[in-house]
DNA sequence: ATAAATGTTGGGAGCGCTCCCAAGCCCTGC
DNA sequence: GCAGGGCTTGGGAGCGCTCCCAACATTTAT
């Protein structure tokens, strides 16, 4: 049904090797030839064969985005964080003219999670591997290591971390920048509720927000760190035991928990920022929508995704040696919840 | 670097044939031999080439999810309606073994969103395609309306509806549902707020809603069909222009809207359901965390992902024939926005 | 003018698989 | 005992492209 290259060749009097160089753009062919071929290509509307051009050049332009979790982890949550992250890496991908193949699954199960593994690490489909979760991806980490095959992860994991490629924040001085606004603002009993203990990013987390308390020269009861999941619920749970040991400000690891510990605390009567500081993390849109408006630590969610898309596309036409760890930059936003705006900027802002 | 058929075939002392036989499947091939066979394809870890599989077959197993829209539309967009649907198709997808390449883009400008679609329908990789907006996809329709490409889209399209297949929902159902819930429960000066006025689910309802009224031979001022977007802001703006207008009641074609129209009803001090009932449509998980609860319509997000999917692979079987359209059920949710619980049932369900 | 360098073109081989056909095998039935 | 049928097996011919090499054409340098 379809033309292939032969067909153009033999309409445009010329051989097939002739009709690939024009197509692929080889200098040597004459302006005389070249003219015509495209001629009968437009004419034809002739698009190469994509999979013949994989089998012969033994490159798909295909970049895999493996999405290793169980579903509601990822979709039933309003930050969008993976789609976010998949919205990087699509832009891209597609502007280097690469396609993108999304793996969702793993949903949970053993048996289910190495099955989904496997069948990524053996289709050979992707010239390389963007892996969402390093944490959640670790089994197949660990099995691609030591193949020749070409990922980069998201947040750096917690096995091999030397020997790959990832691309994250700094969250050990990020998570230090939000506890030390805190603490400059006079806040002193200060608790960290953050997401699973096996997350890198939620344990390095917890390092910055010690690292801020020891520097100040400020006991840390262990009561006050709380670790959970980086969700709403969480937020609230962690919040509702956290209520009677008399502290005065919060930092949550992300934004999903800093919404539950602002309900808790409002159900509770207790006042934010006056009673209770409160710092999240992630900055999503939704930190602006709450009463009183969230500060929180920004980081650039689809830049990660980018970033890590240009890395592996580097990793891929061997521009860069493996492995490559990039940190990229956050910053804290302040508003409303950690009382750093007294009653006069508030005024203006609502002025 | 790859072991092939052929090497299996002689450490096995058979033929690349039979390989290729006891690989598929193939009845004919002695017991003796498959065994045999196996184990070297088990010590020496072979997986036939994906590649040159699909270009002997020329049938390639993946699944082109194409999502044609403003990026921030899809995915800064809390109700995760667009990964909900996409969880939906690629879990269908993955379980039939085929791969899912997902197409993000087309992001507004003309030449851009021509060039995206250009590359999806010459780029044959996918067995078959599933649009996610028929609307933002119509360029895309058009141009495969007239090939033998394989295609189903979520929501009817506006041209070629006849030809296409798709699956949505019945929308006009679905709207009239809530506005006679609403009438039912006396309400009388009904206003909607509904998406772009090109949107099919969008349109159709509105003339859910008209039906309802009319039926019930209430009048309706054209004032009170408001067209936006499917956000909160639409929501909050057309309620501050309908504020004026004396309602006691106000569909809104999303809970995106809702939300947006319940938070402009308490800044304005209108007591909701009292004062003004609100029934939102999609039934997000953000419906039951306002105040009041949001009385909405439920319909099936992911299962319209996964059904559109399932119909997608039997006309790529061959198994139904073209075109196929489909409505899935939805139903009404009541909560506390409508105003149909009375206090005694309120006190229930906090007691 | 002529050898050498350069530019242009065509064809063969190969990427790794499937599918078809023919050949060889064994078994059954007359 | 031998023809005819069904299993099992191997090899050839693609799928449509790229890439290499050899052949030929055209310049350029001497």
């Amino acid at each position: 049904m379809n033309l292939n290259l032969e067909d153009i060749a033999r309409l445009a009097g010329v051989s097939r090797s002739t009709v690939s160089r024009v197509i692929n753009h080889h200098p040597n062919v004459s302006p005389a030839t070249r003219e015509k071929v495209w001629q009968v290509i437009q004419e034809q509307k002739f698009h190469p064969n994509q999979i013949a051009r994989m089998l012969a050049t033994q490159r798909t332009q295909i970049l895999g985005i493996v999405v290793s979790q169980t579903a509601a982890v990822f979709f039933d949550d309003p930050s969008a964080y993976f789609p976010t992250l998949i919205q990087g890496i699509a832009e891209v991908a597609n502007q280097q003219n690469y396609s993108t193949l999304l793996w969702l699954g793993g949903s949970g199960e053993g048996e289910n999670h190495e099955s989904f593994h496997r069948q990524i690490s053996h289709n050979h489909l992707a010239d390389g591997l963007v892996l969402l979760s390093a944490s959640a991806s670790h089994p197949l980490i660990a099995r691609l290591v030591d193949t020749p095959a070409l990922f980069v992860t998201i947040e750096r994991p917690r096995h091999f971390a030397e020997r790959v490629s990832y691309v994250t924040i700094d969250n050990v001085q990020a998570a230090r920048t939000a506890v030390e606004h805190l603490i400059q603002l006079g806040r002193r009993k200060i608790a960290i509720i953050t997401g699973p203990l096996l997350n890198t990013d939620s344990h390095d987390r917890v390092i910055g927000y010690q690292q801020a308390m020891e520097a100040a020269g400020l006991a840390v009861d262990p009561r006050w760190i709380v670790y959970g999941e980086f969700n709403t619920d969480t937020g609230q749970r962690a919040m509702k035991s956290l209520l009677p040991l008399g502290l005065d400000a919060v930092f949550a690891a992300s934004d999903q928990i800093a919404l539950g510990v602002l309900q808790t605390l409002r159900e509770a009567g207790v006042c934010v920022p006056q009673d209770m500081a409160v710092v999240g993390f992630d900055d999503l849109p939704a930190a602006t929508a709450t009463t009183p408006q969230l500060t929180t630590i920004h980081h650039p969610i689809r830049e990660k995704g980018a970033y890590a898309t240009r890395l592996l596309l580097g990793l891929i036409e061997g521009s860069v040696p493996e492995p490559q760890q990039v940190l990229l930059p956050t910053h804290l936003v302040i508003r409303q919840s950690c009382g750093a705006l007294n009653a006069q900027d508030m005024a203006n802002l609502h002025g």
